[in-house]
DNA sequence: GTCGAGTTAGTAAACACTTACTCGTTTTCC
DNA sequence: GGAAAACGAGTAAGTGTTTACTAACTCGAC
């Protein structure tokens, strides 16, 4: 009786060791890919980081790419940003919606900018295994603000225009200002704190959005 | 006299067939580096890809880094798109300013990409040769934009944000436009061309911007 | 007959990945 | 209960390829 593993990489119960090690061992490849680049890590060099030779890295993983790939898949369980705004998303409440996707944005990436990076070198350097994550996760962030532009639009309070350029447009203010701080390294360029920025960031774009007629006396 | 040549490697002036190769090999490691990045770039590859070998490139530049230096410079030497927007400016009309800020980066980046992925590229990879360019283009450039919008928040125009927080915001909309199209490779994010989409900007930027008072009935 | 522009054929290091081994801990079986 | 087989976790020392860069030669034009 429970003979079978079945699950095909994951029957952990009873194998804390080699578990612990593996997420080690992943931690520590977010680290490197996320500096240096997935070509600029060198499997030595990461294995040197938790303390192991080659070899026995590639008990755990077998190729680099694996470790790539379970990096991804990683990233893709992890909890969704959108659950929090969801409930003010259906109330209407655009202010908190806005707010609440930027301030959750911006404090997640700095308390750990390094999936920012690998998601910018993996564009760059076009690793196809990333593709889905981008369809689970960046897609479907893309659609839900899409989605509540063009409904807020059709309620009347925003003005008619194009909802995937507005979403981008919201977006990219928050992307950017990451970018900037962790890729760039000029954290100066961004005076105030992660709050007073979203602040920023949301007033623009809600006022900007508004409809003429709706918002004037 | 003129005897002293003075600048290190370039002792140029009266050799213009070797100059036009010099030429050709920049443009073709602007291609290389913007696809595969400066470590994913090979000598061998770049040499081919102008007809020659690795040794007669290296008789062109003295080393790889060299070749990325070349860029770098030339880059900087480039005509700055500010002063096609400098008059706007002087005359306090927002909209030509900022339209014709979007309008010319979003056309800029779209009919050559290379650079910007060679940017990013740069602040991932953080090589320190690309510092000139950031001092005296891009820091430049947010300068330019943060002073203005300081400008017409004292006089009244724009809201009393902070200038440097709100110029990121606008450029923001605008880099994240071309980083989505250009690295990641999703031109379908934007169903609309670079003027529909710069026009979309702006309008939500300066809407946003606009003192309450002074806009209001 | 020298010199600019190019080639062929290297070198040494770095890299992803492998092979064959060690060693301690369980598990099995009598 | 204890010998032995199996196993998990690791290492040392490779392999073959790729890489930046070099040395020594060729060849045509002024």
């Amino acid at each position: 009786m429970a003979s079978l593993p079945s699950s095909s990489n994951t029957d952990i119960s009873h194998r804390p060791a080699g578990e612990e090690r593996r997420r080690q061992i992943i931690a520590e490849a977010i680290r490197c890919f996320a500096a240096k680049g997935f070509r600029g890590t060198t499997i030595r060099e990461l294995a040197g980081a938790v303390g192991l030779t080659e070899a026995a890295l590639y008990r755990y993983f077998e190729s680099k790419e694996a470790l790539y790939q379970a990096i991804i898949d990683e990233k893709i369980a992890a909890p969704s940003p959108l659950s929090e705004v969801e409930e003010a998303a259906r109330a209407g409440d655009d202010r908190a919606v806005f707010a609440g996707l930027a301030r959750n944005f911006l404090e997640s990436i700095e308390s750990d900018p390094s999936f920012l990076r690998i998601l910018l070198y993996t564009g760059l350097e076009d690793h196809e295994l990333a593709a889905p994550f981008f369809d689970q996760r960046i897609h479907r962030l893309r659609e839900f603000v899409a989605g509540y532009i063009e409904r807020r639009s059709r309620e009347g309070a925003f003005r008619a225009v194009d909802p995937k350029i507005c979403a981008r447009a919201f977006l990219g203010m928050v992307v950017d200002y990451q970018i900037v701080r962790h890729v760039f390294h000029q954290k100066d360029v961004y005076p105030a704190g992660p709050e007073e920025v979203a602040e920023t960031f949301v007033t623009i774009f809600l006022d900007g959005m508004r409809a003429p007629e709706a918002s004037r006396g």
